[in-house]
DNA sequence: GTCTATAAATCGATAGAC
DNA sequence: GTCTATCGATTTATAGAC
C-alpha cells in the first residue's frame, strides 16, 4: 500500500527530519484538532518558520495522509497476520482485538487521529472508507462466529460488532503512554469482551 | 420535534428564532465538525446571511455552549432520576446505561456534539469538566457493585468503567435516526455490558 | 430581522535571499 | 534548510441602511 517501496527508490523513514516533524505535527492535531490547527501552530511546535515546514511537507494536509497511512497499515497488517487468518472465527477475533489494543498503544497517537477523521478532505474520505473495510472483516468474522454456534446470540450479529469496535477503539479516549497495567490490556479488553464488561456474580 | 408544525403557520425554510437555527447549527457542526464549519456555512444551511445569524446569536461558541448545555442537562437529570438513585449499584448502573442510550437517540446531535469537543475554548474546558464529573459517578457505582461481590471482578473497576462508558459513547458513532430496532437498543446495549458482547456458547 | 459592505485578523501557501 | 516578506482567500465579527 505504501507507495515507498517502489523503483530503486530507497525505503526510508522520511527523510532527514521530516519524521520528527510528523510526530509533533501529530501529537499538535491530537490536543487541538485537525481543522483547529494552523501550520503556524506546527512550526511554533517544531520550533522553525511556516516555510521551513513547507520544505519538509507539501502541505498541511500531507501531513495527515502520511500520518492517517500509518494506522491503517498496522490495522491490515494485523488482519493479515496468521493468528488473524486461521482457527476458529472466535479465536481469530480475540487475535484481531487484542492486537487492535496492542496496536493502539503502539501507536497511540496515529490511531486517535484516524479515529477522529471526519471526511471532509479526499484525504479523510479515503481513510474513512478503509476503516469501513477494516469493519466489515469484523462484523464478517462476529457473523462467522454466531453462526458457528461459538457465541449465545444475546444481541444481533451486527450491532455486537459496533459495540465491539467502539469498545476497543475507545480506549484512544483515556489510555496514556507509560501507564500502570499496559502489558495486561489488550488481555483485560479481551476479557471484557468476551466475559462481559460488568458480569453478574451469577 | 420541528417547531413549525405549529398552529396555521406556514412551514418555511428559513429562519424564525434561535431554537431552529441552533438545530441547524449543529447539524453543520457533526457533519464537519464545530472547526471545520464556519458562520458563512452555518447562515447558508440556514438560508439567511452571516449577519442575521449574528442577530440571534452573539457568536460561534455562544452557539456551542447552548447545544453543550443541553446535552449536558440531560445527562444530569439521569442522574438524578429515582432509579439511578434507589436499589443495589448494579441496578442503579443498569438503569443508568439504558438512560444514556434513551438520551442518546433522543438528542442525538447534541450529545455527539459534546462527545467530540476537544478543550480549546473556555466552553469546551467546561463542557469536558461536565463530562469528567459524569463519568466520576458512574466509576463510583462500578466500584460499589463489586465491592458489594454483585459483579465478578474479571477486569480492575477503573478500566470497566471506562470501557462501559466507552462501549456506550460509542453507539453515537453509527446510530442513525429511523433505524429499525431503535426501541430495543437500550436493553440490548445494557445486555451486552452485563452479559458480555460476544459471550462463549458455554 | 434582514440585508450590503467591510473591518481586522488569520489562514494555507509561495517567492526568493542567504 | 532556514529565513523574511507577502499574496490571496477566508475567518469572525461589526456598522449601519432599510
Amino acid at each position: 500500500m505504501t507507495a515507498n517501496a517502489e523503483a530503486g527508490k530507497r525505503v526510508r523513514r522520511p527523510t532527514g527530519g521530516a519524521g520528527p516533524l510528523l510526530e509533533i505535527a501529530v501529537g499538535e492535531f491530537i490536543t487541538r484538532g485537525y481543522d483547529a490547527t494552523s501550520m503556524e501552530d506546527l512550526s511554533r511546535a517544531a520550533g522553525i518558520t511556516k516555510s521551513s515546514f513547507y520544505h519538509h511537507f507539501t502541505g498541511k494536509e500531507a501531513l495527515l495522509r502520511a500520518a492517517l497511512e500509518r494506522a491503517l497499515n498496522g490495522l491490515f497488517v494485523l488482519l493479515a497476520e496468521p493468528g488473524a487468518q486461521e482457527g476458529t472465527p472466535t479465536q481469530r477475533l480475540r487475535h484481531i482485538v487484542v492486537g487492535q489494543i496492542r496496536l493502539l498503544v503502539a501507536e497511540l497517537p496515529y490511531v486517535t487521529l484516524l479515529l477522529r477523521v471526519r471526511g471532509n478532505t479526499e484525504t479523510e474520505r479515503w481513510a474513512l472508507e478503509q476503516r469501513r473495510a477494516f469493519d466489515a472483516q469484523i462484523a464478517a468474522l462476529v457473523r462467522a462466529a454466531v453462526d458457528a454456534g461459538e457465541i449465545r446470540a444475546g444481541v444481533e450479529p451486527a450491532l455486537a460488532a459496533r459495540l465491539l469496535s467502539g469498545l476497543v477503539n475507545s480506549v484512544v479516549e483515556w489510555y496514556r503512554p507509560g501507564r500502570p497495567g499496559a502489558a495486561e490490556l489488550p488481555e483485560d479488553v479481551a476479557h471484557a469482551v468476551f466475559q462481559g464488561i460488568l458480569p453478574a456474580a451469577s
